[in-house]
DNA sequence: AATTTTCTTGACTATTTGGTCAGGTTTATT
DNA sequence: AATAAACCTGACCAAATAGTCAAGAAAATT
């Protein structure tokens, strides 16, 4: 609720038709790229434009502010940013569960590495946008999971980690092979990671994060 | 060596006097205090200024450029990364070692937030100014690092665990406790965390790599 | 005390940039 | 086909901003 009603125009029906989805799929998708590579402040919406392949007019048609364009961005984004945690329910299997959601988080740095940028430079900034989502949605969320997870502790089914920080470190860990690339890039001393690399890496976090969670057998 | 030589005038012999030193400290400050809060792009010269309590003009009289002023200020946050790190040697006792480096890294999130998060902005836009300390310092420390690791799993120290990941994940959870505070703050429902819920942090991110490394008894 | 060097700062400028707008074109609807 | 609605865009503008400069004040040096 909080979030998608950043959405351009929202109460009143969707104007029109197939040019406009065309369009503003073009521009978030050049957005998004810019804003990633740039933050808010550092991108132009002449940049993003250009990006998008359309006249900065145009652009401003669609979304009346550069400040307006980012929050569509950012919306998208946190669509994609809460998935897979379904699967951690109090009768799962722990140790299924966790892989399940560390690799879909893997698999989010990697195939969308721009929208996890996005996402970090505007946390990193102070969560202005987007806060109003943190402390509500995700914040329920996570108190759930970090409940089921209580209860798997309780029952000796899991190790007694702090389920919040465990959710922190996972976080922070598969994001930072996407906002960090830079940094790995530079002390792996490749140009990027290639899709063997990217296995290993995450064969190499999920082993982690099991073992210190005690669901390794 | 790729670092150092970013500050201002290094080859010339430092010019006069007790006045350098205390406008530039304040400068570094106040730059370093507005480039974590908007990032290079959003930071304006005049708001440094204001920061520092200088005037705009005098700050152009020390730093030349608004990208001058940026190195210099990056180019002390790398040296207080580096740290840490002297514990990890062949002989060391791998627990207190690892202990050591995670606790420090935390106390450094703690201690400079914003150095943290003008790091994190620098890396996260692609590392455009302190590519080549990452690429040959920091790569050669964590060759040697990685390397005593390598040796410790092989005489079953350690678990096996690719130390350069793990390298990776301390870095990501360490730092995220500065670079993503909003977020933490927004799910835990607290407005920042206090002393104590630090040391919680850190007892528990302490525990989940101890644990990930096998080292726990 | 004289002189040189370093420092200070208000006022100014060139450029960049977010955003507007009027008038035209295309697409949908009847 | 006629009408309406949605879309397009070159040209323009006001505000913000990095950086300059000249002339004077304070420190350091002799």
């Amino acid at each position: 609720m909080p979030v998608t009603d950043c959405l351009a125009p929202s109460n009143t029906r969707p104007p029109g038709g197939r040019v406009r989805v065309r369009n503003q799929a073009a521009l978030l998708r050049g957005a998004e790229r810019v804003f990633a590579r740039a933050g808010f402040a550092g991108a132009t919406v002449a940049d993003i434009a250009t990006e998008a392949g359309v006249p900065k007019a145009n652009l401003h048609y669609y979304y009346r502010t550069k400040r307006d364009l980012y929050r569509a961005v950012l919306t998208n984004i946190l669509a994609l940013w809460l998935t897979e945690t379904d699967g951690i329910v109090a009768d799962a299997d722990p140790r299924a569960a966790l892989e399940h959601y560390i690799r879909a988080k893997m698999r989010f740095s990697r195939e969308y590495p721009e929208a996890s940028r996005v996402f970090a430079n505007e946390v990193l900034h102070g969560a202005t946008e987007i806060g109003g989502f943190l402390s509500t949605d995700l914040r329920a969320l996570v108190a759930a999971k970090t409940q089921v997870m209580r209860d798997w502790i309780k029952v000796g089914k899991m190790a007694a980690i702090d389920p919040q920080h465990l959710f922190f470190a996972i976080w922070a860990t598969t994001q930072t092979y996407a906002d960090f690339a830079a940094q790995i890039a530079a002390v792996t001393g490749s140009q990027a990671l290639s899709d063997r690399d990217y296995a290993h890496a995450t064969d190499a976090v999920v082993a982690m994060f099991l073992r210190a969670a005690g669901l390794t057998q």
